[in-house]
DNA sequence: CTAGGATCCTGTCAGC
DNA sequence: TGCTGACAGGATCCTA
């Protein structure tokens, strides 16, 4: 899924479009996507877009919230006079909306729409109120984001994990916010570290350099507009890419590194597709 | 408490 | 062509 990155793209995108605009309908497509009750949120006003690690926050005008997750294949698209497009990178960007994997779309009262896709259906958009929002476990358990993380506070979440190889951790939400497949991978191979070494492994500098990976390569994706669709729009039909332009290891197997010249190679580490360099990480 | 694996779901791709 | 299994930018639930 989109990971933090991807997941701010869209909170800008969407602070730029949808602020103050009030909701005139909401089409749900598919019951599993969507949680609660959606007469709580007709007719109310957008005020707000926040973000939680890989959680949107929408907050209406009477207070309630819609939580979005979008896991592994969730994608939103607003359409109105601009086109606006974030989240998994996979088709439909150019697809008439609603499109086959549209679960629930909104259309605002200037009558243009949001569109939320999801090819698994494993993301979903949640009403809330004030206190199931304060009290959600996903959002009470979260771990800081990696810039609001000391040294210090990383290095001892570490040491609970010690026999845990360090991808497994820092995936963990529990552990630290935001990361996802493609940012664990990218971050190891900035701290020059290989991704399935136990945690009792590294050194005090391996985890600094750890934690200045994960900073660095997160941010640099969000300058970029996220990994995905920023240039969705280019009338060739490429998209433009974090990956392409930033990845140094992600779904590059087979390929030069650029710090040392071996070759990328691919493996499976906690249960997930890993990418990593054998000459430059240990 | 931690650690590891199965699971939710749909689609695509490689290899018979 | 048709089938089969592996895998996918996530997180939870269950077990040990």
């Amino acid at each position: 899924m989109p990971e933090l990155p991807e997941v701010e793209t869209i909170r800008r995108g969407l602070d730029k479009f949808i602020i103050n605009k009030k909701i005139a309908d909401v089409s749900i497509l598919c019951e599993k996507s969507f949680r609660g009750n959606k007469d709580f949120i007709l007719g109310q006003k957008i005020v707000k877009i926040d973000r939680r690690g890989k959680a949107l926050l929408i907050k209406l005008e009477n207070n309630f919230w819609m939580m979005i997750h979008l896991r592994m294949t969730g994608q939103l698209i607003f359409v109105g006079k601009e086109k606006f497009a974030a989240g998994h990178p996979d088709g439909g960007f150019t697809e008439e909306m609603p499109g086959r994997h549209t679960r629930v779309y909104f259309e605002f009262d200037d009558g243009t729409h949001l569109y939320f896709n999801d090819l698994r259906k494993f993301g979903f958009i949640s009403v809330m109120d004030e206190l199931s929002l304060a009290t959600d476990p996903f959002l009470t358990k979260l771990a800081p984001e990696p810039w609001d993380m000391s040294k210090d506070a990383f290095w001892e979440m570490l040491q609970r994990h010690q026999n845990s190889p360090i991808k497994a951790v820092i995936l963990d939400q529990h552990n630290i916010a935001g990361v996802g497949n493609i940012y664990a991978d990218e971050g190891c191979f900035y701290a020059k570290i290989l991704p399935w070494r136990k945690v009792s492994t590294l050194s005090h500098e391996d985890a600094d350099l750890l934690l200045e990976g994960l900073c660095s390569v997160m941010q640099a994706s969000i300058d970029s507009g996220g990994s995905t669709m920023k240039d969705y729009v280019r009338a060739d039909g490429t998209k433009g890419s974090y990956l392409e332009k930033f990845a140094q290891v992600f779904r590059r197997e087979g390929l030069e590194c650029a710090r040392c010249g071996s070759e990328i190679q691919k493996t499976r580490t906690a249960g997930r597709g890993t990418h990593y360099c054998p000459g430059c990480q240990e």
